[in-house]
DNA sequence: CTCTGTGCAAAGGATTTGCAGGGAA
DNA sequence: TTCCCTGCAAATCCTTTGCACAGAG
């Protein structure tokens, strides 16, 4: 199907032999099953799928794909990273602190501080983190 | 002198005993000699000052200063947790990426935002962290 | 056919924990 | 004297690496 000719596109566009490892979880991010997940998760997911690749493997195609451009790694709190597809355009996180739950967001005015921050400290501003940390809808009912 | 006595006192007031290894690790943190130490800075500056204290001492006492909120940790992307007195004023940090330096910083305007923020997408807001990253001016030059 | 990829197991860094002896209160 | 602390070593969690074989181009 299309889809699959696009994410093997992908791959190949990265300089990267299309394996299966590969495939498999490049699809499982276009799935959406789920948008942020660790390597445990990928791992798990392949494995209900029948597709048992060593953790070695995800990680090292994980790392692939982030250096391609293809995945965004984040690291919340202590936690393992969680990757997510890169969609091109930057936002930052609400974590929930209950159920692991992750929502996105991004805030214009907080972005254009942060670079003004930066400026009158003196640093050439690569990239930035911000999470918020609380308790989701859900969580605090 | 003046100071070692403070210091005795908030460590007796948070409920543990007065031991050497938390004075001397205490006291490294007034000493101002920097202010964001990983666990394995604090070892290795008591060492310098002939205290060998297990690295198992160190982190139990660094985390149980936190627990009583003598200190604060600080997750800087996946290095080792830094920690700083709390000095009771929330801030958030700028981190150069070539020389490690941290210097420190307060918003108002995204303090408030990041509550709007959360508010919007149902979440109680806990705490949160905001981490810029990019080359101090020493590093730039 | 030639490399790049993969799988396994072992190594690695940061941090935590179990246990027995040592020391504050 | 009584627990709380400490030190050591071993364990844990997450992630990376070395090596020999398998498979994409």
């Amino acid at each position: 199907m299309e889809k699959n000719l696009d994410i093997a596109r992908d791959i190949h566009a990265s300089g990267l032999k299309v394996t299966a490892p590969r495939q498999r979880i490049l699809e499982l991010f276009h799935g959406g099953r789920a948008r942020h997940l660790t390597a445990e998760d990928v791992y798990r997911l392949l494995l209900e799928d029948h597709d048992d690749f060593g953790m070695a493997t995800v990680y090292r195609v994980l790392m692939q794909f982030v250096e391609a451009g293809i995945l965004v790694r984040n690291q919340f709190e202590n936690g393992p990273a969680r990757f997510e597809l890169n969609t091109g355009t930057h936002h930052d996180h609400l974590i929930c602190t209950s159920c692991g739950r992750v929502e996105e967001f991004v805030d214009a005015e907080i972005e254009a501080r942060q670079e003004a921050i930066a400026t009158r400290h003196g640093f050439a501003l690569v990239e930035h983190t911000l999470s918020l940390y609380g308790q989701c809808h859900r969580c605090t009912s």
